[in-house]
DNA sequence: AAGTGGTCTAGACCACACG
DNA sequence: GTGTGGTCTAGACCACTTT
């Protein structure tokens, strides 16, 4: 016997296919789908739970449930940015810099990067978008030693062009980390989801064409938002 | 103002810590917690979930909570099979075939690895389990053409070692793909977890040393038991 | 047989978003 | 201000696991 949440999370998914609702669609009211699906708003959440975690449909703070948009396929080893990246795929990328200072490098990157306590760093908080909706939240560390002033430009563009273009640096080995991990705290509200939603947490440490470390980069995604693809030889 | 599950959410955690909760160890009932933070079931539940969503804590079947182990260490670009790497990392593998059979290429597998229609493969889909903890499922497609007789083999044990010895077959290039996503239908049930639990799926396309269609992977993972890392050059 | 987790009901109040 | 999602209560029954 299948449990009722299940049944109305299959009902609920058939009706938004036979509505048509497309991309970033807004799903009814709680209280009308339970009346619609002739349950209670507690079980009837759950469907919509389910849905989440399959990643059908998002919600956004408290404004409501919507529908997923195509997973971006994301490929960290690529030198293009985010925006290069977004944008090549026919989606509109946008980068808000939250934080933008230089302090001291924390103890466990000096440790993992292989610098010298004390120094100083550049970091970043930016929180990026794909047409309009928060997806991720980055910390970025870049040593400042190959590229100062990097914080005088405009950080809402992609880093890599400039590193390129403007100091000539190459990023050529990286390490890439990834695991799953519920967002909270600071991630969870910088993209206004509930403490608890799935996501992905992914680090990316950098080194140059000398083999100089570049950057470390932090990133915490939204789980339904990206597909990860690495090509290794 | 923070909202009861939260609060019994970080009570709940400095608990275990507080008993020294080891791995795999199992919580109290869940009447007897909701009991003791004086809070309802449901709302206790949520508290769990969010742990759950955080991979402290997880669930096995009907049986009841329990403290996550360490995440494994995973590099899907390494020679090394699953039983080497979670042995190397002081964990104790197991494997179980589930089925075992030589069927029609599908289509979308003929399509993506370059193979003709119609052509047989291998195909093999076995569970696999950290220190008795079943984590993921995989699903695993094998070229025939360079190592017949396979299935005969014993398939509990490491594919990869079994190749390398026997057919000389050793794999170069590779493209992974990996996305969370729900535990559903089949993956759940295998892993004995409800619909909807948290997972990472991962998919490994490998070619040999000649650039051959060697093998495809794809694997369910429980969203708690792994980080995956990679290195690029 | 007893106890446990999984599911479900029918309400309620609040804080926030939006018009 | 109205309606929405977010949270919470105090029960209940069932299916399954464990004793």
């Amino acid at each position: 016997m299948q449990p009722v949440y299940l049944r109305v999370k299959d009902q609920l998914w058939q009706w938004i296919l036979l509505e048509r609702l497309g991309s970033q669609a807004r799903l009814p009211a709680e209280r009308e789908l339970a009346q619609r699906f002739r349950t209670t708003r507690v079980t009837l959440r759950q469907s919509l739970g389910q849905l989440e975690a399959e990643g059908k449909i998002y919600r956004s703070n408290r404004r409501g449930w919507y529908v997923t948009p195509q997973r971006l396929d994301y490929d960290p080893a690529k030198d293009v940015g985010f925006y290069q990246m977004v944008a090549g795929q026919g989606y509109t990328p946008a980068t808000e810099t939250l934080s933008k200072t230089m302090q001291e490098v924390p103890e466990w990157l000096a440790q993992r990067a292989g610098l010298a306590m004390q120094s100083d760093i550049c970091y970043l908080l930016r929180r990026r978008s794909i047409d309009g909706r928060s997806v991720l939240l980055e910390h970025n560390y870049i040593n400042p030693q190959y590229c100062p002033d990097l914080l005088l430009q405009d950080t809402d563009r992609s880093l890599w062009q400039q590193l390129r273009e403007r100091y000539d640096l190459q990023p050529s080995k990286r390490q890439i980390e990834f695991y799953p991990q519920a967002l909270d705290g600071i991630a969870a509200e910088a993209l206004g989801v509930n403490p608890g939603t799935a996501g992905l947490c992914l680090q990316r440490l950098t080194y140059d064409q000398q083999g100089r470390f570049l950057e470390f980069d932090q990133e915490y995604w939204i789980h339904d938002a990206l597909k990860v693809t690495v090509n290794v030889a």
